[in-house]
RNA sequence: GGAGCGUUGGUAAAUCGGUUAAUACACCUCCCUUUCACGGAGGAAUGACGGGUUCGACUCCCGUACGCUCUACCA
């Protein structure tokens, strides 16, 4: 790092583009983004590369901001909180781009392109492995091969042109990446990317220097895919802004599909049941839904510590970090190089983790919205965390608490009978009447107490409480889960406890 | 095809040349629990391959194989 590089303050960026749901790749770009930029007490900065109208997808902004905010990763400057840099949407700056394509144009680095789409098509047919670069650039109609006036002419008749990079023959690109080392490509193997669009918008090469140079960027953090084109982005900044003033690269590795190999992609998630983006995403044109982490039952300080894994670790072997431990342990030279499978159940671990970890009080209102839902009012508050606090452990997602509580507050929809049948005889049936009769007339209601009284009245039956205990919790919650039946019992009540024993009793006649 | 990047158990991974290669998830066995979990004890399972360098290599170098990414007027 060069001095004026300790010196700035540190700026990153993540630039998405609105062309759908945000997934987890993407996410923990951002998450590594947001970081590094806290940990140098920097600024985090949201930029919305919408250059090319096509693929923009109505409302991909939105979710994109508010999976952000699930995630705790708030930017210091984005279209939505705005900033001394703004616009912060690509397509509202479009009239700065064309005057630094002007001046490449002016200094012999860049040159003006006429090919049609179906001209291109036909020299890819014709050449195999056609790229439209040193080899090829002598054969194509652009104004290295018309002469000045044809040029002009094709310009003032409004002929559709792009604006191509002229690259330097057979010269090595060489850049430092934070990841992965010092990296170098030849010129010869990178084609002329265009640089402005026949519509006078600029391609994401143009603007991402162009915009990381206006917003002061110091460090730019992006996927791995990126990683060939990079040396355009060099080259780019040593003609316009100078090298010195280029961000430093980090090229963050790929996460990959669980079973095969590759990346992993919304498809895989569908296909292998599991979501793939941090919120639900509906996409408006099909109306098709796409599972969020947060409706699966994930809390987001799962999620974030989830992805944080993927690709980094402090080298202790600790794992569960909060935001904030993260933000004072990440360090860039631990993040790995090679890509990493994504492990759902190593996910949904982390999920059971925060669930142990955090007081129930801080997620005891997503699990009320969620009884809500299932038409189970909640109106003990208390009560409710109580009944959480008991069956937590038993929880690995936020959903799981209505299937291993719901039984608290109304009664089992089903009865697993069947596991209490095969074994029942009037012996048994004669201990819970009996048993009934005593708890009906007991001044106490905890659980020490109901377990001493049941086991005594076992006794007293010669029945050993073993095979007495089951068929009590099936009548009491319905199947074979849950906490302690005696727990369960008085949590539920006097009145409740007897009336589900009895129900029971009924059905067993 | 080309270029770049990558490769430690099934998965995620520690190790920054030096005794039997951590740990976590998943799996198996057992204990605890007269349910389900949690928890505890144990088990099986790994350095792609071939050359170097070195007293010594998972670690450094070279090659091979394999994989991935890119190769759009998409990002």
């Amino acid at each position: 790092m060069t001095d004026t590089a300790i010196n700035k303050k540190v700026r990153v960026r993540f630039a998405p583009s609105p062309t759908g749901g945000l997934h987890l790749g993407g996410v923990r770009t951002v998450l590594f983004n947001y970081l590094f930029a806290k940990q140098h007490g920097g600024d985090f900065i949201v930029r919305i590369e919408d250059t090319d109208q096509t693929r923009f997808v109505e409302g991909a902004e939105d979710y994109i901001l508010e999976t952000l905010a699930w995630c705790g990763l708030v930017p210091d400057e984005s279209p939505l909180h705005g900033g001394p840099f703004a616009p912060y949407r690509q397509s509202e700056r479009k009239p700065m781009y064309k005057e630094y394509a002007d001046r490449l144009l002016a200094e012999g680095k860049a040159y003006y392109a006429f090919d049609t789409a179906e001209e291109l098509d036909a020299k890819r047919k014709e050449i195999s492995n056609f790229q439209y670069s040193h080899a090829t650039r002598g054969l194509m109609k652009n104004s290295l091969t018309l002469t000045i006036d044809e040029t002009e002419h094709l310009l003032n008749s409004g002929a559709p042109y792009v604006i191509r990079i002229l690259l330097p023959e057979n010269q090595e690109v060489t850049f430092t990446d934070l990841i992965r080392g010092e990296i170098t490509f030849n010129t010869n193997q990178v084609d002329d990317k265009v640089l402005l669009k026949a519509d006078g918008m600029p391609t994401y090469h143009l603007a991402v220097v162009v915009d990381d140079y206006k917003m002061q960027i110091t460090h730019a953090f992006r996927g791995e895919e990126w990683l060939p084109s990079a040396p355009v982005h060099v080259l780019l900044w040593k003609y316009l802004f100078g090298l010195e003033n280029m961000p430093q690269w980090a090229h963050l590795p790929l996460i990959l599909k669980p079973d095969g190999n590759g990346k992993l992609s919304k498809r895989d998630g569908d296909r292998l049941g599991f979501p793939t983006f941090a919120l639900d995403w509906v996409d408006p044109k099909t109306n098709e839904v796409t599972i969020g982490f947060r409706e699966r039952g994930f809390l987001p300080e799962a999620f974030v510590n989830m992805l944080a894994a993927l690709g980094w670790n402090d080298g202790t072997g600790q794992e569960v970090f909060s935001l904030e431990e993260l933000v004072a342990k990440f360090s860039i030279d631990r993040v790995h190089k090679g890509g990493a499978k994504f492990d759902y159940e190593k996910a949904k671990w982390y999920n059971q983790e925060w669930l142990k970890h955090l007081p129930v009080s801080r997620y005891a209102g997503l699990v009320k919205a969620l009884f809500e839902k299932q038409n189970i009012a909640i109106d003990d508050n208390k009560g409710f965390e109580r009944v959480l606090e008991l069956i937590k452990e038993r929880c690995v997602l936020l959903n799981d608490f209505v299937e291993q509580s719901s039984f608290f507050f109304k009664q089992p929809d089903t009865i697993d009978i069947a596991s209490i049948k095969p074994k029942w005889d009037e012996k048994k049936n004669l201990f819970f009447v009996e048993l009934l009769r005593a708890y009906e007339l007991s001044t106490l209601w905890e659980a020490a107490d109901l377990e001493v009284e049941f086991k005594e009245s076992a006794a007293a039956h010669q029945l050993k409480p073993g095979e007495l205990m089951l068929p009590f919790r099936i009548m009491l919650v319905g199947g074979k889960f849950g906490p302690g039946v005696f727990e369960i019992a008085e949590i539920l009540g006097k009145a409740e406890t007897v009336s589900r024993i009895k129900n029971v009793l009924g059905m067993l006649e």
